[in-house]
DNA sequence: GACCACAGTATGGTCAGACCATACCGAACC
DNA sequence: GGTTCGGTATGGTCTGACCATACTGTGGTC
């Protein structure tokens, strides 16, 4: 206490510096996902900084999604724009869950309340319900609890795509991405996938009849099914 | 085409194997915030990996939230892990909202849709609501609008809590960062917060009514009268 | 002229080694 | 006992080098 106010001179890291820099470049200049940015030994050069504080941005860049880097010559190499916030997401989520900083009541939570929203939206909408067909008819052919995991998340996903809006659909790809195992114990566990399906098919049914409450209120009860313990939310 | 399904021998980067190796760690010996990763020189020796990429998998992880490092010597320095999902959730949807990968459409669409849920949840719940009382009193002597948006966004963010899901929580609070900027325009395009203030006043009523349904069509009103042009959604 | 082989070169990826600033630790000293 | 001050472990930065990759352009060959 009583520092009278006085605080450390330098607190931001270098890297930190060229980060806030890129990120003024790219709002200034409107750069946008395929445009290039300059080579490290340049950037480094021009910001009067070394290679290695240049990559160490480059490499938070990219863990959020937002650069993608490629060996090599030509006009593909190097620093390239991207707008991959799924992968960044995804990574996120898997190291927090892994953690346990989150805990999967959570993410389930998170991951209701966006099927209840796009469900209802695409139901209101009157969505295309093709995609929600054909995985529908993938789960079906499911052996394993991998595959019929797998058809689940795209029908899922499908639902979230339907919304309509892109990052509602990039949460929800990495919520399932992150949570794969624990979707494949949640199968395992209930032994018979009849109700699942069951009630995936009352949701495509909800949703081509254009009755959202009615659509909200099977993924509800379907999240319910598949996760009988974590019922309270 | 023909490739024979031959790939590339080396498709991973040292520091993603890295990553890798210490996400592994943290799973397995159970790692949480608090506890702390060996030094980077001390891990580079044992992956027999040069510092620089020890260090290039420090910068992802601490990018992503993950892992937060202090020098110096003692008890807290070196790399502790941490929980902080939102702040880089708050970096991933600022970078991809300024670079035009993410609409201003689609952030607050997925904003209505958390506001909806956690509004109707807080309710039907009985939450606490001196947040939001406290949050509504700091609006009413704001004077400037970035004064008033710190407060609107204080009071936002109150009903997330309210929910009680910290994925949901943070979701919310690096959307409001992420799109401070666009939120003070709004509210000088408006030029009168009359209307916003009667929407939270009445937002606050019905969740200290428990009226669900009162309190989602609240919050739905309330960002339409926010960002008229943007009601389709 | 069309095609192909090969050297040139720009790019990211990695490494080794050094130095600095920071902050704790502990011994020596009053 | 308290204070001072050097030791030391930590992250932060820089330099310079080398490697693998993949395009570029040149020159030869048919």
């Amino acid at each position: 206490m009583g520092d009278g106010g006085w605080r450390p001179v330098k607190r931001t890291r270098t890297f930190e510096e060229v980060l806030t820099q890129i990120e003024r470049r790219i709002a200034e200049d409107g750069l946008t996902a395929g445009d290039r940015l300059p080579p490290e030994r340049r950037l480094a050069e021009q910001l009067g900084v070394s290679r290695s504080s240049v990559r160490e941005a480059m490499r938070v860049l990219e863990s959020l999604g937002v650069v993608s880097s490629q060996v090599g010559r030509g006009p593909d190499a190097g620093a390239v724009l991207t707008s991959r916030p799924e992968t960044a997401l995804t990574d996120l989520l898997r190291l927090h869950l892994g953690m346990a900083g989150l805990e999967l009541r959570e993410v389930i939570g998170t991951r209701h309340m966006i099927e209840h929203w796009a469900a209802s939206h695409a139901a209101s909408a009157g969505a295309d319900t093709s995609a929600l067909a054909a995985a529908l008819s993938g789960m079906d052919g499911a052996s394993t609890a991998e595959e019929f995991v797998e058809h689940d998340t795209a029908f899922h996903c499908a639902i979230a795509d339907a919304s309509g809006n892109r990052l509602v659909a990039a949460i929800m790809r990495s919520l399932r991405d992150s949570m794969r195992r624990y979707a494949v114990e949640a199968v395992e566990r209930l032994g018979d996938t009849a109700i699942l399906r069951a009630d995936h098919v009352r949701i495509l049914r909800a949703v081509e009849a254009g009755d959202a409450d009615e659509a909200a209120r099977a993924v509800t009860e379907h999240l319910a099914h598949a996760y009988p313990s974590l019922s309270g939310h």
